[in-house]
DNA sequence: AATGAATGAGGCTTCATTCAT
DNA sequence: TATGAATGAAGCCTCATTCAT
């Protein structure tokens, strides 16, 4: 509420996630937490209402900073087709540069995942797949891209995205992987765009 | 001891594997196995002294079993200069198929350490290690590789070794770190035959 | 039932005195007393049906060597008041010469119980109390001693021998106990005897 | 630290004294303690940070409250012989009216160590090695004691005091090791003090 | 007579969580 | 806002005991 309450907050949300990423989530305790941040344990429920929420809203916070570092980027471009490039390689850029953030998706790979009925990080994943619309929808008026239905293909272009960072990150197979992303890109670009092809 | 101890020690490991790669050693309790075995938490303690012997007969069973792979293919070559660059792309290959081994070294990087102070997997790495001196003793032996000091040279070598697998799966610099890793082997062959370049 | 089975029950027994005597009676476990005698714990079972049911028959044996001893040194005198004299003062010497007993009786003094009701040792003591039974109906048959009742008689000299123990080695009144004692037995032979005094 | 909770830390240790010296370390069960008390075991580890820590905190607070009642006594007189004999004789005193600390001891006597290599109890014996010690001092600054090499010297006496404890309560040599006791502390008293023989 | 294998009860310890202040 | 004190669930581990062989 306040603004000192909320710089704590965030401050809170740091800590967390270095711990988070450093220990995992079981290993890491409120204790650790609370000892970094030189406060109590209780003092912490004064801020989340449980471990799994501190977890959860740690792992949000981080993902809300890679979804913005992506649409910052999108905006460079004012092309569709560039656009959906920009995004794709941005994705996986920001990544490869946020140890913590790769770290956290490393140990808890579940938490991408685009079906609501496992709640968990629904929303955050939604902003994702709403960025993916967006663009599909600007591609679609700015007569780039053919006319998909937009909401289903959004999320099979997050779900090819999350099964390429568990097949890097988790299954780890690594340089193969990101060749079948970039092919991928390739062949997804071209089936996309109308007439001239997406530069890439 | 006895074949049917025998039998059912090595399917505890088994599925203690799967389930520290899965879960992490936190995360996993004995209960975990014991349930998935049909036995009882009382009754691993038959075949393990506790939770963390339990942990690292499983990892050294792995481990040997990664060492015997590449024990083997390199044993297909002759040339001390084709068998060193065998080990290197096997050992690696290998990790890349075996996701349980590799999802504990990930979690838990600490295993690989060639130094005796930390006593945990020691015996495991040397095994390594010395599959190295084999090779370079060797290579020495037929006059393919220059006389360097075996000892320090092979400790050298795995610790480039490790320090790449950190790269490409803990830091997770995929890409860089594994054509890093090419081109230091071919420096490294080139630096370590005479006469006539190894091939690659 | 055997000589070979006898032989081995009494090495256990002797190895379990050992045992309960250094560590206690929850300390040691089987596994410590089948160690030391270079057998299973199961095996224990063939011969003791618990671990408590094996304290008890090994303080047992304990009791019965201390009882045997008594009654050998008593049976040296002809006199009934040299007899009682003999036995008080025996049965103080030997728990001070066998530190195995001795010790178990520190740890464990609700073993000398001559109430029926605590079964645990009843049998053990009634040997005790049937020693002074013995002398006190010859000392009667004799006319050196009064006409007292025996069986009641019996169990109080008892419980004034284990009040004794009791100050000396767990209230540990060491000193003073012990002077206690002498002067009580010198009251109580001098209570017993008939006209000429029992010698001390 | 605060009122209440060093009330409660106090009655902690007097709670677990009674048990302790009642029941050995082992047989003593932290639910024991926990249920005297009436609370739960955990909160238990809110004052103690586990059942060993709670042992030697027992002890400990148990041993300054026997260190004080001699040093209490030792200050009552001036002469340094006359302390030292005081010294002496309270020790034993205390012991002798203090049952469950002299329970605590023999159940456990290896507490009494003056060797820092094992840390359990060094700081306490620490504390009686140093009264001993001042009493030296001052007997030497007096003139009334010779001038021994005061640091082994305590450590010596403390040593025979040891012994004898254990003579009298562990091997249970009572009587005779008190006698010993007197008839050493008189040939130490006449080789320590000067002049005029010290008045025992 | 003896053993290997298995079990369940119970002990120690950690930790997320709560509550009064 | 913040803390000290307290709790219960769950984890690791030991050990007496049993059973089939």
């Amino acid at each position: 509420m306040t603004k000192a309450k909320d710089r704590k907050f965030n401050e809170i949300l740091a800590t967390a996630l270095e711990l988070f990423a450093h220990y995992g989530y079981k290993k890491t305790t409120l204790k650790d937490v609370a000892d970094k941040l030189g406060m109590t344990k209780s003092n912490l429920y004064f801020y989340v209402s449980n471990k799994r929420d501190l977890y959860e809203k740690t792992v949000s916070m981080a993902f809300k900073g890679w979804q913005k570092a992506v649409r910052d980027a999108v905006e460079q471009a004012q092309d569709a087709g560039d656009k959906f490039s920009i995004m794709a390689t941005q994705s996986i850029q920001y990544l490869m540069e946020h140890d913590e953030l790769r770290s956290i998706f490393i140990r808890d790979p579940g938490i991408f995942t685009p079906f609501p009925n496992e709640d968990r990080f629904y929303k955050i994943n939604l902003g994702a797949i709403r960025l993916i619309e967006e663009i599909l929808t600007l591609g679609i008026k700015q007569g780039r891209f053919h006319e998909v239905d937009v909401k289903p293909t959004a999320e099979l272009f997050f779900s090819i995205y999350v099964m390429f960072l568990i097949k890097t990150y988790v299954k780890s197979e690594g340089v193969s992987a990101i060749r079948m992303y970039e092919e991928g890109l390739k062949i997804i670009l071209r089936g996309l765009c109308k007439d001239k092809p997406c530069k890439r």
